[in-house]
DNA sequence: TCAACTGTATTAATGCAATAATACAGTTAG
DNA sequence: CTAACTGTATTATTGCATTAATACAGTTGA
């Protein structure tokens, strides 16, 4: 069963893409692998404190994406293949990179400096405060 | 007269959210300087193709904060002090560079492949897809 | 002076995110 | 078998972001 205990719930983006991303990229750490049960909307919602209807629409795209499978009764499970990991970890590290990079070089920043930021924060203990 | 010309909207955030960012960043990156002009807000939201309360709410909120001063029937302008500028920096830079090594750290990325992502993406010719 | 700009304010409408309360059909474990 | 779970679906309501259409008061430059 998925665990949830590391969700950190940010404002500022829709809860259900939190949720979304919460998943892919813990499949992309290895963390949630294939054949893993998800659990059951009701479960997480009240786990989160949030609506059944915000998981469903989180689960709901994830399997419009063929990341999970649900069938009506059971819980749903994750279905990754290598290559459908490939393709979403070099679309998230990319995202989220380009991301950091435009941001920074909008503030002025120089690449060095970018550097030490990452090995400022690296090893601190941060609630992952994950957004967009 | 501060330049919007690399003002690129991204979906996902509040578009107020997005031009109080893009000006802070600005701001921060010395790009824009202490007695500026703003364009006003007729003028912005025409040129970013969105609604003038749009661009009202996001200079209410920099007025808010005390980055900008306006009076009715003259041209906002930028108010920033060297003290206000460090605070705001740091503010910023922390924020997203947390933010960034949460989300890396979350899929599993080593500190080197992080660096290794900046500078991948650092000379790329990025639009700056400015999220939250 | 005065026309054309500026900031500010108000009201109404739309769409999406999220909540709430149900209902129904299928699965599973005891 | 059957009770307790599962996924799925529907309808209504709330709040926020955004658009839209105005209106009014103050500033500015020719």
């Amino acid at each position: 069963m998925i665990s949830f205990e590391n969700f950190i719930m940010a404002d500022g983006s829709p809860i259900y893409l939190q949720i979304l991303l919460y998943i892919k990229r813990g499949i992309i750490a290895g963390i949630i692998c294939d054949g893993d049960e998800l659990p059951s909307r009701r479960v997480l919602s009240a786990l989160l404190g949030v609506n059944p209807n915000t998981v469903q629409k989180a689960y709901k795209l994830l399997e419009d994406e063929g990341l999970i499978a649900s069938r009506t009764g059971a819980k749903s499970c994750v279905v990754v293949t290598e290559a459908k990991l490939a393709e979403i970890r070099a679309e998230l590290l990319e995202a989220d990179a380009k991301d950091a990079v435009a941001k920074l070089k909008l503030m002025g920043v120089s690449q060095e400096e970018a550097h030490d930021l990452i090995r400022k924060y690296w090893d601190m203990e941060i609630s992952p405060e994950v957004q967009e």
